[in-house]
DNA sequence: CTATGGCACGGATT
DNA sequence: AATCCGTGCCATAG
């Protein structure tokens, strides 16, 4: 199989803005790449989209030539196709019978719905721009007279927006650290309750021995009680989430609270067989558009024609065109075959728990489908997936070394009756045939937000992690 | 003395 | 080549 990196150099030199982007189709985004491809197809006469053939039975769009894998699903590898969002549909394909997961609004769509209507347009571009920038946790990373001059708008005005934000639902959300996150969901509680005594102090200066548990320390400095000082991390721990982007609104699943990808888009969705729960898997993988994209006939012609400079900047168009239309098939062709695998290996892992995850390296997967393996990691960054019951992750996950036995220490942890050190843990897990150092425990309990033995005896139907360090 | 976190090393992974 | 991960060693707190 051709592989990307392969390209011949002269087109290399053809188009030079697009091609780095083009060589790294497979790491865009589902929405990075649907921009992408609207401004190549604004900007290259010679691109035209073309209607797929669809199946005749489900009208589903045929991306290739060959049988519609809903209608002939093969008898034993996972169903995989390509399909495009309702908004980019061609014609009126039928909503599919398939059944519903969980496509949640993102973190961005929300907060844009809240502020929208209060700007003007130039307010709402600096307004995209940053929800952009806001990281997993809802953060923003950059300080506003950086975006300022990216945008070349005035850092005051980027100001505003920003405080716009951070007015908005998920309190905290737009913040510059965690601190600030911290001290405006603080704001917003005061607004509605009281704050016991204490609780901003801890936070301005006091995170790090919170986190450490340190409470003699901190009543000492604040010349509070103790007791203050626990009601205060209690309240704290209960109220007070230092990734305000990851809870808060939309009443997901109980896990959700904690899984940052919850509010992005998907790029494919594993479902099960509604009639037929036991065979393979149903995989939709999304693609920028419906149909697929090649170099307009008559453009071509149209370049013959032509002679001296002219000839030439048109040829390259059509060149660009032509390189455009290769990879695009490419990269969804190993997008496909990446989907096909996962669904495969991983089917425990996607229909179960955590636990269920079969250790598997990006090199054995590429590997297994003939790929560099730097493609494959290309694909899985930066990716998510959606899976049947509604939970959106990383497509990194499904390669994941550990997520199994930290799933299997978060259980021991919660099942036990008596705090447990990490050696107890240690031998607990050997039993289990999983073999790890005693400290290699202590970092997945870190991973997994638990406390130390020694700080973990007192509430146990608490629903909230405390985790608190940067 | 036990439990745990910090640091740093070496090997695997990307 | 850069980064990540599991681990051992050591210091520190209780």
């Amino acid at each position: 199989m051709a592989i990307l990196q392969r390209a011949q150099p002269r087109i290399r030199q053809v188009t030079t803005a697009h091609l780095t982007q083009t060589m790294s189709l497979l790491e865009l985004s589902r929405a990075e790449l649907n921009e992408w491809l609207n401004s190549s197809l604004a900007s290259n006469p010679a691109l035209e989209v073309v209607e797929p053939e669809t199946c005749p039975s489900c009208h589903r769009p045929l991306y290739h030539s060959g049988l519609c894998p809903m209608c002939h699903p093969p008898k034993d590898e996972p169903i995989v196709f390509l399909s495009t969002p309702p908004s980019r549909r061609s014609s009126n394909e039928e909503t599919d019978n398939l059944p519903e997961v969980a496509q949640p609004v993102t973190l961005a769509d929300h907060l844009m719905g809240q502020i929208g209507p209060e700007l003007n347009a130039e307010e709402r571009s600096i307004a995209q721009y940053l929800l952009a920038r806001l990281d997993d946790n809802g953060l923003m990373p950059e300080p506003p007279f950086e975006s300022a001059r990216f945008l070349h708008a005035s850092p005051a005005l980027v100001e505003k927006v920003l405080h716009a934000i951070q007015r908005c639902d998920p309190p905290g959300v737009g913040a510059l650290s965690t601190v600030e996150a911290l001290l405006i969901q603080i704001e917003s509680l005061a607004e509605n309750g009281s704050v016991p005594a204490g609780v901003r102090e801890i936070i301005a200066g006091h995170l790090e021995e919170l986190a450490h548990g340190e409470f003699a320390n901190i009543a000492k400095s604040l010349h509070l009680n103790r007791e203050a000082v626990e009601e205060a991390a209690h309240f704290i721990k209960v109220n007070l989430t230092p990734y305000p982007g990851r809870a808060f609104y939309g009443a997901g699943t109980s896990r959700s609270s904690s899984d940052p990808d919850l509010y992005r888009e998907a790029e494919m969705t594993f479902r099960v067989q509604p009639n037929n729960p036991t065979g393979p898997l149903i995989v939709e993988v999304y693609a920028p558009l419906s149909g697929r994209v090649r170099v307009n006939p008559e453009f071509r012609q149209m370049v013959r024609t032509l002679t001296g400079a002219e000839r030439e900047k048109w040829n390259e168009k059509v060149e660009e065109a032509l390189l455009i239309d290769k990879c695009l098939r490419q990269s969804q062709n190993t997008l496909l075959r990446l989907a096909s695998s996962l669904a495969e290996e991983q089917r425990a892992f996607i229909l179960g728990t955590d636990r269920e995850l079969r250790p598997l390296t990006r090199a054995e997967l590429a590997r297994r489908l003939e790929v560099h393996e730097s493609t494959i990691s290309r694909a899985v960054s930066n990716k998510r997936a959606a899976l049947p019951n509604g939970r959106i992750v990383p497509i990194a996950r499904f390669f994941d070394r550990s997520l199994s036995v930290r799933d299997m220490v978060r259980s021991i942890v919660s099942d036990e009756s008596k705090a447990l050190s990490d050696t107890e843990i240690v031998s607990l897990l050997d039993k289990q045939g999983v073999h790890i150092a005693r400290r290699t425990v202590a970092k997945y309990r870190a991973m997994e937000g638990i406390l130390p033995m020694s700080l973990r005896r007192a509430q146990h139907s608490q629903h909230a992690h405390g985790r608190a360090t940067a």
